[in-house]
DNA sequence: ACGGTTCGTACA
DNA sequence: TTGTACGAA
């Protein structure tokens, strides 16, 4: 469910940008002949026509739809183009658009924060970038600057604006008449005035203004989008990211929207409640069938605490706010996938019914998670922690309870046969959670797995890795050349070791520990028990002593009490070995490893070759006072390292 | 018996 | 923390 965030009080510049039908426009720029058509991209050709996941505008104008099998798409538009996604290994492939994804990011993240929301859309925060235009525009450019932003449509105005450099795109795009072209310019010519007006009146607000800025900022970027990759995509400017979102599709394709404060309320009041992000599904539908609410301003009758009554504290004191187009969602910084996944439908007859088939498709599928996380590490340094298997089953039996086939998880070791090893692991024992006692025909009708709990590689681990592992490996991980890396002093000086990446390295399924009730690999101890092995097999580190010397003290919570803090430090000097194995939740529950350089034993460091002591030198700086947050003093944290903060 | 495929979040 | 349910595109 969704909940509240507190807003901050200042004033923000948040865009929303949404490609227009992104798929059909990447199959378009690998074949031009399609530009201006009816197309259409479609997934599986063989039944009905495939499936239909992306719609060219002059494709819709014939009323064809996303969800429409391609043989309805001919019949309401027999010209229609049906452009196939690609398939390899007997699946959709969708690499082609997810790179083509990457290009617009690339471009949208010069001007401020963004994040990838998708695909196809990323939010921006463009608050500073807004501020400073405004700040350092003399007050001549300031009008022309304001003339600029005319070219958007702004909520709230007596009636829409059309947008003169969105015409140029849309024509470029398009192929629009010439007819129409000048009614649109004559259009923009009748409204431009009453912008005008509304920008530069006396009262005009520094919020509007700052919009102002933002939109032009959002047009710049999409006509640089534009020019470099041939996408045209559509953007919300407003005050936060649910009204960016809300109207970046209001007026599609290849034009923007602002909302002003001034407009959000009557913009809301009439707006149907399922229109609202998070209130298309269930919850929106509760409110309509159990509280009569059809529209934002039926919700505006509801007190805070009648919301919280119905749906809750959080979800409450969300529906409150959002009603009143109150959001304080922040941008993330983030222009990658948290998660990196791939499945596929076995529908009707195509069920699998046997673990033969299974493999077969999980191998698949596991061939392609693999080279999708294997060029996440080489081209964007982030390895992935956790392996998840999802599946949907049917029973054949009599009358059947409805129950669903257990999501399954494990660490995930790199390399494609392990990870198709484990996956079958999790599979078979997530069949046997999901028969139970009974011995039933069971058939499986999707299979999926997905790499999950990502996090970059902080400096130093490259040259640990290659060093343990030799100068003339081949073997993937080792080759990791982190050398262009820039220093990240956010990440403090601390040596990070994720085992798992080794062939060295035989955690979990080998090893069956009894630490669960079944034979998945357990998260917690695999990890522990791979990298002292591990370790303790390295031609540097090959006695236990020098495995302690590495791990001399114990890990405390992050921010611990202060008064005790010396004392449970001190008591924790040395690592009782079976503690620290199965130690608490919070401790050892993964597979990489966090040292601070510090308490790295000098006589080990002195074994070490010459360029790798230069380099550990290297990570020891002078403390750094600029943070108020008290990083972890000793091995802080197995897990991630902390979220980079700043 | 699902439009298919991928992603993200909140919650127990 | 893992597994689940839900929502969106």
């Amino acid at each position: 469910m969704p909940v509240a965030r507190p807003e901050p009080q200042e004033p923000r510049v948040i865009a929303h940008v949404d490609m227009d039908c992104f798929y059909v426009q990447v199959e378009q720029r690998r074949n031009p002949e399609l530009r201006g058509q009816p197309t259409a991209v479609v997934q599986y050709n063989d039944w009905k026509g495939g499936g239909l996941i992306a719609v060219s505008y002059e494709a819709r104008k014939f009323g064809v739809k996303r969800s429409m099998r391609g043989d309805e798409a001919k019949m309401v538009c027999p010209s229609i183009n049906l452009v196939q996604v690609p398939v390899a290994r007997d699946k959709a492939d969708l690499n082609v658009y997810r790179s083509a994804g990457s290009e617009v990011v690339a471009i949208l993240s010069t001007k401020g924060k963004c994040e990838r929301a998708s695909i196809d859309e990323v939010y921006l925060d463009l608050t500073d970038a807004a501020k400073e235009m405004l700040l350092e525009s003399p007050p001549e450019l300031l009008e022309l600057i304001f003339e600029e932003a005319t070219k958007s449509n702004i909520l709230g105005l007596p009636s829409v604006i059309f947008v003169l450099h969105d015409l140029i795109v849309v024509s470029l795009q398009f192929d629009m008449n010439v007819t129409n072209r000048a009614s649109y310019v004559q259009d923009v010519i009748n409204r431009e005035d009453s912008v005008r007006a509304w920008l530069c009146r006396a009262d005009a607000d520094y919020q509007d203004k700052l919009l102002s800025c933002g939109a032009i900022i959002v047009a710049q970027l999409r006509v640089k989008v534009l020019e470099e990759t041939q996408f045209t995509c559509s953007a919300g400017i407003a005050h936060n990211k649910m009204l960016a979102k809300l109207v970046s599709g209001m007026h599609k394709p290849a034009q923007q929207t602002v909302v002003p404060s001034s407009a959000v309320q009557d913009f809301l009041v009439s707006l149907p409640i399922k229109k609202m992000k998070q209130l298309g599904g269930k919850l929106g539908s509760s409110l309509q069938d159990d509280l009569g609410v059809n529209t934002v301003g039926d919700l505006l009758s509801f007190t805070e605490d009648k919301l919280q009554e119905y749906y809750g504290v959080n979800t409450g004191t969300w529906l409150w706010k959002i009603a009143r187009g109150i959001s304080g969602e922040e941008v993330e910084d983030r222009l990658l996938p948290k998660s990196h996944g791939c499945g596929k439908t076995f529908p009707g007859p195509k069920a699998l019914k046997n673990n033969a088939s299974v493999k077969t498709w999980l191998d698949r599928l596991c061939e392609e998670l693999s080279e999708r996380i294997q060029s996440d590490l080489n081209q964007n340094k982030r390895i992935a922690q956790t392996l998840t298997l999802y599946a949907r089953a049917c029973r054949k039996n009599k009358s059947d309870s409805i129950k669903k086939f257990p999501s399954k998880s494990c660490p995930l070791r790199y390399g494609t046969v392990k990870i198709q090893e484990d996956a079958m692991k999790l599979f078979e024992s997530g069949l046997h959670d999901f028969l139970g006692s009974q011995n039933t025909k069971w058939s499986i009708t999707s299979l999926s797995v997905s790499a999950s709990k990502i996090f970059d590689i902080p400096i130093g681990t490259s040259s640990i890795l290659r060093y343990i592992k030799g100068p003339n490996s081949t073997v993937s991980p080792a080759n990791l050349d982190c050398s262009s890396l820039p220093e990240d002093p956010s990440l403090g000086n601390k040596l990070y070791i994720a085992p798992n990446h080794e062939e060295h390295c035989e955690p979990s399924l080998s090893e069956k520990e009894d630490y669960g009730n079944n034979n998945v690999p357990l998260q917690m101890v695999q990890g522990t028990c791979s990298i002292l092995k591990f370790l303790s097999q390295s031609p540097v580190l090959s006695e236990k002593r020098k495995i302690d010397s590495l791990i001399c003290s114990h890990p405390g919570p992050e921010s611990s009490s202060e008064p005790n803090k010396a004392e449970e430090h001190k008591a924790a000097q040395y690592v009782d070995r079976k503690k620290f194995n199965t130690a608490g939740s919070n401790s050892a529950s993964s597979s990489t490893w966090m040292f601070n350089v510090e308490d790295i034993d000098p006589a080990v460091v002195e074994e070490l070759p010459p360029e790798i002591q230069r380099e550990i030198h290297g990570w020891i700086r002078p403390p750094k006072q600029s943070s108020s947050k008290t990083r972890g003093s000793t091995i802080s944290s197995y897990f991630q390292p902390a979220k980079r903060s700043g």
